[in-house]
DNA sequence: CTATCAATTATCCAACCGCATAATAAGGCC
DNA sequence: GGCCTTATTATGCGGTTGGATAATTGATAG
């Protein structure tokens, strides 16, 4: 008599575990927290529902643990750009706003994504955790770029230029992620080195013909 | 025989219609979409699951209907400002930025339930037309101060300098909101205008001491 | 004071949710 | 090649969800 179960293999634990946290944020992405049902994420792992509880001890650590996978993802990045970026400090700030700024970290499904798990960052302590990390992490790297630009250590003028240089970058991470087509390519990464370029009195373009700290207003300037 | 009935009163459409509303909301901001059930959501108004569906076509159009009340108290509030600002274009753009930077806008419920709806708005076509209405009314307004303070009109530069400065105030917005205790009260629209300023070159403190476009940075001159 | 109408409640339903548990087979070990 | 472990499937359960429908009652008009 044939065996009409679903024949499989057996795969390595981090195997599954990545699978099914693909699986969650693909399903996230696509059709919101309420979409990521663990049906649906068994489905889509390619494996039946009774093995999420298997590797995770509750849908909600399955969440937990892919809101840090995506966190890390978007780290690592910012992580990996800085360790390739150049040693002078303006080209170093320019590399990392540009990274920022950029695909894989600008992206249609991120916005989204970031949006679904901002919610249950409230309420889930791991989740608050892992957002409290990452948050200041990006932040501080960008306070440190900053200090070995300026030269200087004043920590509250440090603190503030940080603050309103990370809120130009986080908004137009928000704009290019929301209205991807909305920008030309490097648009979105000019803007941002002429924006953080303006606060910080510096020029962050780098050999570009425009000598104002912000050559938006050039022409401004010129009709004036 | 006493009937064990609920005894109730009838209310006329708007005023039902704004307590689900209202409901949808408040059940949004303190537990995310999953807490939105429609029996939540008819208890917390004081009234039974099944008048949901008598003013509302399904649970879906509540939601809708709830976004589009909270995006239009939102842009409600910045026309009203700029009805009773001056009329000098540096004030009124300062006002605009300073109420986009101050209760009830920055608010803790503010941001969660943005990015709650945030994630509808990619499936629900009515929610998208919202989302991208209030956005694109907010940026023009913001393109339209810029205009009159800057006095000239080369729409290119108009529309990146919009975009840059709306960023900022995106990304100051969102940092407010995320962590209400991380800034001093009048420190988020100070950083606000100083940034802005600093893209635009030009000085919205109005009257401070410093007369740098961006004095965040005056302590590095000094030092340097 | 009564009839009428619809706003509101009450009840039911099929579908789906996360989770628990039992049955099964894949793969390594000797 | 048989055995043993356990990764995986399969099945079932209690609870909840959004929605449909029927029963009731508050307000209004005549």
């Amino acid at each position: 008599m044939p065996s009409d179960r679903k024949p499989y293999h057996r795969a390595d634990e981090d195997t599954r575990r990545q699978a099914l946290i693909n699986a969650t944020l693909a399903l996230v992405a696509e059709g919101g927290a309420q979409a990521a049902t663990v049906r649906a994420i068994a489905h889509k792992a390619g494996v039946t529902s009774g093995l999420i509880r298997h590797y995770f001890s509750s849908k909600d650590h399955l969440m937990a643990a892919a809101y840090a996978h995506l966190m890390h993802r978007m780290t690592a990045h910012s992580a990996a750009v800085l360790r390739t970026a150049p040693h002078d400090p303006k080209a170093r700030l320019a590399a990392f706003v540009t990274a920022a700024l950029s695909p894989p970290v600008v992206d249609g499904e991120a916005l989204v994504l970031w949006a679904t798990f901002l919610q249950e960052t409230h309420r889930d302590p791991a989740m608050r955790q892992t957002h409290a990390q990452t948050y200041l992490a990006f932040r501080d790297q960008l306070q440190s770029l900053i200090a070995d630009l300026l030269g200087h250590s004043d920590a509250q003028a440090l603190r503030r230029l940080a603050i309103a240089c990370n809120a130009v970058i986080d908004g137009l991470w928000m704009e290019g992620c929301a209205l991807p087509n909305a920008f030309a390519p490097e648009e979105l990464v000019d803007l941002g080195l002429r924006a953080v370029g303006a606060i910080l009195g510096t020029d962050l373009t780098g050999g570009l013909l425009q000598t104002s700290p912000f050559p938006l207003t050039t022409n401004m300037e010129v009709q004036a």
